[in-house]
DNA sequence: TATGAAAACTAAACGGTTTTAGCAAAATGT
DNA sequence: ACATTTTGCTAAAACCGTTTAGTTTTCATA
């Protein structure tokens, strides 16, 4: 397999201009007017050869660089895993590759992050942004560079935004576990200010003041551990005994959640009726199976990569107006909110 | 925040030469005698414009990317999410970026992604290999470039590889299983032929024989659709109703495998037995809690990601001997292993 | 047989950094 | 006073592919 051979290697070789092999490689043959016998020949050569084109001295010429930067909060958390398992296919089918970032949704590290990744001539962004970095999105925009955000948004920002009805994927749950006589319905979610969960926790209140409910809020530390966490949902569960029903605001809350009504022996489905945001392949299988408000993992991430690909080509200076896209999120019904009455 | 400014706009803004920049930006100046205030001077300035080199142009020089390939079967997967996660945070530290890529156990896909890695000047790879790469992976070799396999390995290719020691995990998960008493415990396993599901299956063998038991296995399609395999486990569990205990061989069999249990009826830790292979954050809150053999890890990306620095700091042809690192995974004993006595 | 135009091809610049080799000036030694 | 060394810096090549702005050759037309 010897050593990779270089246009420079195969002007050599054939005795011609490198410039005449970079025109018939990049099918521009037709166009510059170099004749069939010839092109044959060199792509001949190539192909004898198994010559590739350096994609490092293309991206240095052209400054695209086929890649796609990927920032999202935990490439370890399913949802996100899913999504960039999606994209990745998408975007390896138009000859784009992936890299990844994982923010911890720190703002400092997801500036710092950012910077590389446009250090690297990356073509497009897809973000989850953390706090405080509109000014860095903000500054990929006026470059040009293609970006679509999701999972949450800046409201003050027209950027390309791809995510789910947050306010009606709770305020449905709430309607649903409020239809099944559940009285003391509870929203445990994050203190971490960000869109979605704003939206989730809107929906909320909404749904719980049109039944004519009391609301039972338990905002836990963004940042905390999840020994702490747990710890967090037992104190607000002892401390308010009659809460019957949870809707958990993440599938992460969810887990620590579980773990949270274990210790406190209270049997799912039984003393207690559940819904979480997000569906989870294991969801299904339970003992009693979970109750979850589902995002379309593959149209998210349809609409995430043909947005980011609408603008990629986008010749030019020729500007796209940013699309918002805000699909539906489905509620589906399993044991853990059914009261057996 | 303008447009970015280049090596050559510094040099002729300060109306130096843009060699004597190189020097000073990459820690040479007092190797080549660049005098401390003139070394000031430029520091100064690249401080003020926030100027940062661009990673294409340096790729292009030094051969290097600063980037990792990390080539999994299924970024989806919790279990390699996890390891990308663990290994991104400690390339970050490095500085090295993450490109990765699913390679769904494809060899044709799996040998393009590896050719296209390789265009991008990619430091070093980190793969999780499909049948009847070998050959790419020895070229791989061959040309000096740092590789490490994770998960499954060659055994007539001297690489590095680190892994757990899936003959004794299994093992292990089966005496635990004859300790409660269980007769006919079942192997549901993956028809692919890789050497980690080998090791388990020998491991399974080994420990059925010392019980003086009779082995079940049951072993899928590697590529069958979820809901197929399922149906497999369904029909298999229906002609053999003696089973009463059943080790699978990675969590998504065990996912589908409770599919298959929740269909037929049989409730988990009361008529039937069941340890995971690979551990998951939901196991620990099921109900009942679900047994697995765990793998470490944190351990493991430690080692994935040390090994692979050793080599990418080996200078030039200095060959360092390819290192196996296996690692011990932990048995967790919950109560779907332990029968109500 | 000029004249113009199309056809076929190429030199050179560009992009940003690193490295090799080396030059001029100042300092030191004899 | 002259040779040698050290200091401080730089030109130019190299890396690899793309593009601009040509040049030369061939062919058709008047």
């Amino acid at each position: 397999m010897s050593k990779k051979i270089s246009m420079n290697d195969i002007a050599r070789e054939l005795n011609i201009s490198i410039t005449t092999i970079s025109f018939i490689l990049n099918g521009k043959a037709k166009e510059m007017r170099i004749s069939d016998k010839l092109s044959q020949r060199v792509l001949d050569y190539v192909k004898e050869k198994n010559y590739n084109p350096n994609t490092v001295g293309q991206s240095l010429r052209t400054g695209k660089s086929r890649i796609i930067g990927l920032v999202v909060e935990d490439i370890a958390d399913v949802f996100f895993a899913s999504v960039a398992r999606l994209i990745e296919e998408k975007a390896y089918k138009k000859g784009y590759k992936i890299i990844y970032c994982s923010t911890e949704n720190n703002t400092k590290k997801t500036i710092e992050l950012i910077r590389m990744l446009r250090g690297r001539n990356v073509d497009g962004y897809i973000v989850t942004p953390p706090k405080d970095i509109e000014h860095e999105v903000s500054s990929l925009l006026s470059e040009g560079l293609p970006t679509v955000l999701f999972d949450r948004y800046f409201p003050q920002l027209k950027t390309n935004y791809v995510g789910i009805d947050n306010y009606n994927g709770a305020k449905t749950a709430i309607e649903h576990l409020a239809k099944q006589q559940y009285k003391h319905i509870a929203f445990v979610t994050l203190d971490s200010g960000q869109t979605q969960m704003a939206d989730r926790l809107r929906g909320y209140q909404a749904a719980i003041d049109d039944a004519g409910l009391i609301p039972h809020l338990l905002e836990v530390e963004f940042s905390a551990k999840p020994q702490k966490l747990v710890q967090q949902i037992i104190d607000y569960l002892t401390q308010n005994k009659n809460i019957d029903a949870i809707l958990f605001a993440t599938n992460y809350l969810a887990l620590r959640g579980f773990e949270a009504l274990q210790q406190k022996q209270l049997v799912i489905g039984e003393q207690i009726g559940v819904v979480a945001f997000d569906d989870h392949a294991f969801f299904k299988v339970f003992n009693p199976p979970i109750s979850a408000v589902a995002q379309p993992m593959k149209e998210l991430s349809e609409h995430l990569i043909e947005t980011l690909f609408k603008n990629l080509n986008a010749k030019g200076d020729q500007q796209i107006t940013p699309v918002e896209i805000i699909l539906k999120p489905e509620l589906i019904i399993r044991q853990s909110s059914s009261k057996k009455l």
